[in-house]
Parts: C-alpha cells; sequence; structure tokens
DNA sequence: AGCCTCACTTTCCCAGTAGGCAAGTGCTTT
DNA sequence: AAAGCACTTGCCTACTGGGAAAGTGAGGCT
C-alpha cells in the first residue's frame, strides 16, 4: 500500500516529521507521553499538534481520566496518506542518490 | 556500509536534501545540471552551495571548458558520510511507523 | 469562597532561514 | 567600448519554530 510520493513540507519539518512517525505507529497517543518521547516542550507540542489538526493530519480528543482531563491525537486518514506520500517521496529523492534501491513492498 | 543515524539539520532542508541527493548520485556535477535539474534560481542554488562547502560537505571547483568557466560541485567525503548519517536517521524516525525509507537492513 | 494545581493553550517576542531581485565581478566576445 | 556569460553578493521581505510566561478551565483543598 505505497502512495503516491508527495513531498509534504507541513510534514518534513524536523520535529513535525518525528511527530507524524510516531503517530503513524499509534493509535491514540496522549500529550504526555508525545512530549517525553521527542523530549519536547508543552507548548512546542500543543502548536504542532495544533498544526496538524488544522492541516486535517490530526485529530484531538480531549477526555477526562479519572477527574483528570488528558489530550490524546491520532493521526486521521489523510494525515495517514500525507505521510505515506511524504515518505515515498523521500524514498525517491533518496533513490536518486544510489544509497538506496526502491523497496516497492515487493 | 551504512552510517550511524545522525540527523543533520543542514541536510534535511528540502531543497539542500534534493541537491545533496543528486550529489551523491553524481561525481562532479555542473552547475547548469543542479540548476536545472532542481529548478532553482542561479542566486538560490549559489547560495546553497556555498553552504554546502562552508559546511564542508562540498567542494566547489571552478574551471575553464574552452574559454568559458564552469562551476562544478561534488560532495566531500564528509559530505558523503553527513547524507548517509541523515539518511540513516530518517529511516529511523520512520521505522517507528512502520514504513521504510531504506529497503534493507530491516 | 478563595486559592492552588494540573494540563495544556495562547500570546509575545526573537533569532534563523530561504528565496526573489537587482547589482556586482571577472573574463570573453564582438 | 559595449555586451554577454556564468555565476556571486547584497538587500530585503516573508515565514518558521521555539522559549518564556501569562491565560484558561476543571478539580481539590481548607
Amino acid at each position: 500500500m505505497s502512495s503516491e510520493p508527495r513531498f509534504d513540507e507541513l510534514i518534513h519539518a524536523p520535529t513535525r516529521l518525528s511527530l507524524v512517525s510516531l503517530l503513524a505507529a499509534t493509535d491514540w497517543a496522549d500529550f504526555r507521553f508525545l512530549r517525553d518521547s521527542l523530549e519536547m516542550s508543552d507548548s512546542a507540542l500543543s502548536k504542532q499538534l495544533t498544526t496538524l489538526e488544522e492541516a486535517g493530519y490530526a485529530e484531538i480528543r480531549k477526555a477526562f481520566i479519572g477527574k483528570r482531563s488528558r489530550t490524546s491525537v491520532k493521526l486521521s486518514p489523510r494525515g495517514h496518506e500525507a505521510f505515506a506520500g511524504h515518505v515515498a517521496a523521500l524514498q525517491q529523492i533518496v533513490a536518486r542518490s544510489g544509497l538506496a534501491v526502491l523497496p516497492d513492498q515487493v
């Protein structure tokens, strides 16, 4: 299920690439988990999540676990699409270097 | 010969990633070839090449082909190292998602 | 009620970046 | 002498990401 290559500037930015990649691997991931895994500040993460949400790449859910609020996020289908497309674009770029032969999930 | 993963911000920037990747595939590449392949302006390319040179990632050679000057560039060993390291870092990041940038080294 | 904490969010600010455009450089050609 | 080629440099503007700190809303404590 390889997507069409489509370089996505929004996803490419270093922190977002890590973030999206992590989200792609999980279902709902919660704020603290992401913040700690990526070692970023609350504000930086919050802003990036908002960015992803506004792009339609992520869904943000605020739920109450017990009495404390917890924010969780997951990639939307569009987010998954975009990520896969971006990775395909990276493959294509890198392939030019001879470093990699395109895998194409043979 | 896979390098140690080492995310390189300098290489990561979109245009430079394409540029370095292209350089990694060639030996000496000339200015016009790069400019046309990457569809960038003279000034943008010139600046990026200077950036790569200052980082020690590229060598710039000005030669005279006939009577006209030609500028060519090639990745230095350090540049190759950094690029390979960066690709490995991307691979590592993306691997978390279950996708792959590189085919082998599963 | 008033104050504190938790879990983020938002605002303000700033440094860094990339690229367009225009002018400059060095050499050659007419 | 003027124009052209092959870049290079300077100027400027738009945009970005992150730190610091104040703000928000719900729950707890006394």
